[in-house]
DNA sequence: AATAAATGAATGATCGTTCATTTATTTTAT
DNA sequence: ATAAAATAAATGAACGATCATTCATTTATT
């Protein structure tokens, strides 16, 4: 028990100073050495957890998507009414987008940036599979508009995205009654 | 003019050159020494034109940001009614997301990971007044709904970098008739 | 005493940048 | 108009710095 702690506490430690510095100076500004020095080891020891810093940052990656798609899918069940689960699953995502502000910057980043494998990118999109079979259940009650649902996704969930970063840059914070006027335009954005 | 026409030639092949890699290969993975074999120089000639590789940067940015604005703006007037002005921003926009696609990538890169300096970024956010002028005639009128501009952008033109994006990866192509239903959307997001 | 975890210094490779030199262009003098 | 001189543009090899990774050794745990 006491090993196996000490193992997650380091490989933990060591992959949220990987999160902060590549939020912070990018990833080509992020040595393993100053990794290393952030997480309180020595840079060798980046190598008992990981293979190199690729696996590091696609581990990183897996596991901050793994984190993002629990919490979207918090308190949802797939019986409930179509407007009904979209605006659970919209204001989790909302939560979790203006909360857990660092992970959600570094998939922003992870997402328009080559830097996480691809094969990594594909096995971090199957979580959001429950919101795609929504959706279709919409299109077919006649609720939701008869788009893809690439085109649905675009409307409404990833708007949240620019108003992280919006966010992350002190421009602007969402309040409550903002946020449940955001719901109301995505909504508007993707109802029939 | 010989001159001055050689000059930009090669400002412009490295320009173009350092676009290509970026997109393709990230910031971290596009040394000097290969965006200079790609434009056909020697790694030293990009010193005569570009203070370093940061300057570089900073400076395709704003270039390419320079040419967004100009695609934004064609042919609009700003005593247009505000659903007209809107739709032309919105189209042009649109067409320069689907269409230049490889600027239009790497404009989603750089805003959304620190490898432009802060300062060149917010030189790059000026153009976009117009639009914001526009929204604002339009709360006064009633038509637009009363949210931020942040939160407008958000909706009505942001997710046309996710639509991007998503043909980039040739998992969708949007036809015309998919435009004027996603310009649908954008406008039931914000309208009144 | 045996095993596992962690380390720091060393290595080899890569990268950004520089500079002495070469090549091309423009100007001047005849 | 042409050759020589002056200037500007371009180069490739080289330098120093930085980085990811390794490994012999030390420290901690069993």
């Amino acid at each position: 028990m006491e090993t196996k702690e000490k193992i997650t506490n380091k490989k933990a430690a060591l992959l949220q100073a990987t999160l902060t510095l590549v939020n912070n100076h990018g990833f080509h500004k992020s040595p393993m050495s100053k990794i290393a020095k952030l997480a309180g080891v020595a840079p060798a020891t980046i190598y008992l957890y990981f293979e190199n810093k690729q696996d590091l940052i696609n581990s990183l990656y897996l596991e901050v998507k793994a984190s993002f798609s629990e919490c979207a899918f918090k308190a949802y069940q797939d019986d409930l009414p179509v407007k009904k689960g979209f605006e659970i699953i919209w204001h989790n995502i909302a939560h979790y987008k203006l909360n857990q502000i660092d992970e959600a910057t570094f998939l922003s980043q992870c997402d328009s940036t080559p830097i996480i494998d691809e094969e990594v990118i594909e096995e971090g999109l199957k979580h959001l599979q429950p919101l795609l079979d929504l959706w279709e259940r919409g299109k077919k009650e006649g609720i939701v508009k008869p788009l893809s649902n690439y085109i649905l996704y675009a409307y409404a969930v990833y708007p949240l995205s620019f108003l992280l970063a919006i966010q992350e840059k002190d421009f602007y914070t969402l309040s409550d009654k903002m946020r449940k006027k955001a719901f109301q335009s995505a909504w508007d954005a993707i109802k029939v």
